[in-house]
DNA sequence: ATTACTAGTAAGCGAGTAT
DNA sequence: TATACTCGCTTACTAGTAA
């Protein structure tokens, strides 16, 4: 979508073509855009190819509808900017599924961990975590998880040895509920690590290379 | 404010760029937008004259914050698409004042008028309405007010005329609460009348031509 | 690696105008 | 009145490349 074009998408959806048509002439529509009436008319055609408006043409001005297409591009945008401005007691990521080494498993099944999981987070895991490797360009945005209160657990010790406190937040991957686990003294790392309590490859049906979406919530 | 920058802003907000400095190659913003590395490039250097953001250029990538300014350019477009999705219980209308005949002061002294605002609007009017002429394209919002249910003042008869009855709706203009007030089966008109108990002229420090904002709203 | 300039190409614009 | 076409001009784009 162009920007322009959504611009003017967005001038008619104020003017209240979302709801009902109304009627407007590509001078005036120019007039609100602040371009010229030819350019205006241009913008029309092109929405109305794109399938974004239904026009009726009469003799004088145009009567215009915005279509659910139009609409669902305008819901997007404005879902972006709640994005930016009122959801900021989370954080979104998209990123593909790869795979780990095993880790993941070895992790959840100590008693040490469910325990605190179930505890604490309110799910005991099912064994092995799912990584999602987050665009690199998301980067950005793991900071955000250094800035904000996680949930802890805390290290314990076994006969043999010592596993570390992890900070965890909890999280929702293409609609179902769990949490993701960073080690608390970890590196820069670009994966991030997910526990549910299902076998979520298997509940989603998804496999390496497929892109998910997750989001992150941040407690008050 | 050109749309493509705008878009170039929105995602560098989605990117965190309003709380923190983040870090971002003009090709990895490529991506993001779709574009090729110079375009992206130029984008920044643009955004950057015009003040919407701040960089520093290190050897590799460059570190952007947005500014207060480019935060308010975004607000703004938020401010939009809450109206269009959110604020339905509300019509925004830019118009200019203009003189009436004098009509406003006739019938705001009309006692039968009087009362029923005191009692179903909780105020008594200034005698005289002030009266904006709404922007031509504007007048496909004028729609609503047939749609909403309004407060009714009721037709009430002297000695010498009848008086007929008049629809108003609740509203604010340049920040003044107060209401519009519509003949009932009056014609089209681009004229909003305009009732306060104050007078606003003075109150507003305003003059014929002068722009103003009125805020019409919707009873649930 | 990275930014951003130059230059040639493509897309967008609007005056004039047919319909 | 309108809409929207053509066409010359301007703006925006990106490949190549310097720094």
């Amino acid at each position: 979508m162009k920007p322009y074009l959504l611009e003017t998408l967005k001038e008619l959806a104020l003017l209240g073509a979302i709801k009902n048509r109304i009627e407007i002439s590509s001078l005036e529509l120019a007039k609100q855009l602040d371009t010229s009436q030819q350019t205006a008319s241009r913008y029309l055609v092109e929405l109305d190819k794109k399938g974004m408006i239904t026009r009726e043409l009469g003799i004088k001005k145009q009567l215009i509808l915005i279509t659910n297409h139009g609409e669902g591009e305008l819901q997007e945008v404005f879902l972006q900017y709640q994005q930016i401005f009122e959801l900021t007691d989370r954080v979104i990521f998209k990123g593909k599924i790869v795979s780990g080494l095993g880790e993941g498993r070895y992790y959840t099944e100590q008693g040490g961990y469910i325990e605190q999981f179930k505890q604490k987070l309110g799910f005991i895991p099912y064994p092995g975590t799912l990584n999602v490797e987050i665009e690199y360009v998301e980067k950005n945005k793991l900071r955000l998880l250094k800035d904000h209160r996680a949930i802890i657990i805390d290290e314990f010790k076994t006969k043999n040895r010592t596993f570390g406190s992890v900070r965890c937040f909890r999280a929702n991957i293409n609609g179902r509920e769990g949490a993701i686990v960073l080690p608390l003294r970890s590196h820069y790392s670009n994966v991030l690590e997910f526990v549910s309590k299902d076998f979520l490859r298997k509940e989603l049906n998804i496999k390496d290379g497929d892109i998910v979406k997750i989001i992150i919530y941040f407690d008050k």
